[in-house]
DNA sequence: ACGTAACTGAAACGACTGTTTCAGTGCCGC
DNA sequence: GCGGCACTGAAACAGTCGTTTCAGTTACGT
């Protein structure tokens, strides 16, 4: 069985690079094409040839920013053995406060909030997908004898609500030293 | 001064009332003049010498879905005295939780996220203004000793932070029974 | 050298966008 | 009756949208 983006040719990935990084700095909601396409040294008439179609070149773009995501949370368990989620909260909030991760940050709130009021198209299951990402990777940073059974479902939830509430907070205020100081409030509570 | 919207007259409330309602069902993102007079029975011509432009609407209807807002965070403190964060927490997730509630709740997460990519026009500043009419009235569920310091601001971050990331997993899951399990354990913890 | 495939430019297509122009309604105070 | 005010319908405006058509150009295997 092929691969469904049957062959990303080389200058295809080398335009999806650029669309992306024009998608971080101006968003997707009223992503266009050839505004896009000057701006990335292209033409329209060249992106609809490599991606199909406005709804496949967002899809490559969402594709590619999950990319972004899934690597962050290798590096949430990888310290090797799992060890609670306490550290794993800890070490993903240190990713998601740093500055230069924030236009990846807000392009993922876009799709997110954008899945859930248009649940058709190129957003389809975006939100849905990420919780499931999220729970899973925290599953893994917990011992075996929480990860089961509901109370260990209802843990990951929990801290999966914390990073991404607070995470919410710091894209609209900016205000780190509050924000950071309220997660680091919550991992004093677990670990009491 | 006079008001900044001169006059509501009655058809202008009138329109707006059934333009939230479809706003509501529909969206805010791909909202389009002509589909939206046809399905309130109106026309573009209307909505804009009413609103003025369509910026003009989205403002107005931004507006609208804020009163709902603030009738909801009055109820937080309703109950006479404060009581403290706890039960604060507890009766605004009841309400976020309710199914009936979560058109409103999707339009609000799509204005949220949106006025954090696109600063300027009508969404600006959706985001901080909700963050901080939500600090306020947790604010004042807060007893006095604890209202003032940053220990108390930071134990209100971390409510709302909650608040808010259970109600994402939420309207992407509708998962209500895990969500709910893990705020409960929150007050749990919050409570020993 | 030739064919074939990957890629590209220029221009047009029809549909849709917010907005404007012009021409009216109906109603209310006088 | 009449002037003005709030509101409305129909049509057009200029612009942008995603997409298509047609015509190339480049590079490479054979």
């Amino acid at each position: 069985m092929p691969q469904r983006t049957p062959t990303p040719s080389a200058r295809q990935t080398e335009l999806l690079e650029a669309a992306y990084a024009y998608a971080l700095a101006h968003g997707l909601a009223d992503l266009s094409l050839r505004p896009l396409a000057e701006a990335i040294g292209s033409s329209p008439r060249v992106l609809l040839f490599l991606f199909g179609s406005k709804d496949g070149l967002v899809r490559a773009l969402l594709a590619r920013a999950r990319a972004d995501e899934v690597a962050l949370l290798g590096r949430a368990r990888e310290p090797e053995a799992p060890v609670g989620l306490v550290p794993a909260v800890e070490r993903v909030w240190a990713w998601l406060a740093a500055e230069e991760h924030r236009p990846l940050l807000r392009l993922w709130a876009e799709a997110y909030t954008r899945s859930l009021v248009e649940p058709d198209g190129a957003w389809a299951g975006f939100a849905r997908a990420t919780v499931e990402d999220w729970l899973a990777a925290l599953a893994d940073c917990q011992p075996p004898s929480e990860r089961d059974g509901e109370a260990g479902a209802v843990r990951r939830t929990l801290a999966l609500a914390v990073l991404r509430g607070a995470l919410l907070d710091l894209l609209a205020t900016d205000d780190e030293r509050r924000v950071s100081a309220a997660v680091a409030h919550q991992l004093a509570l677990l670990r009491s």
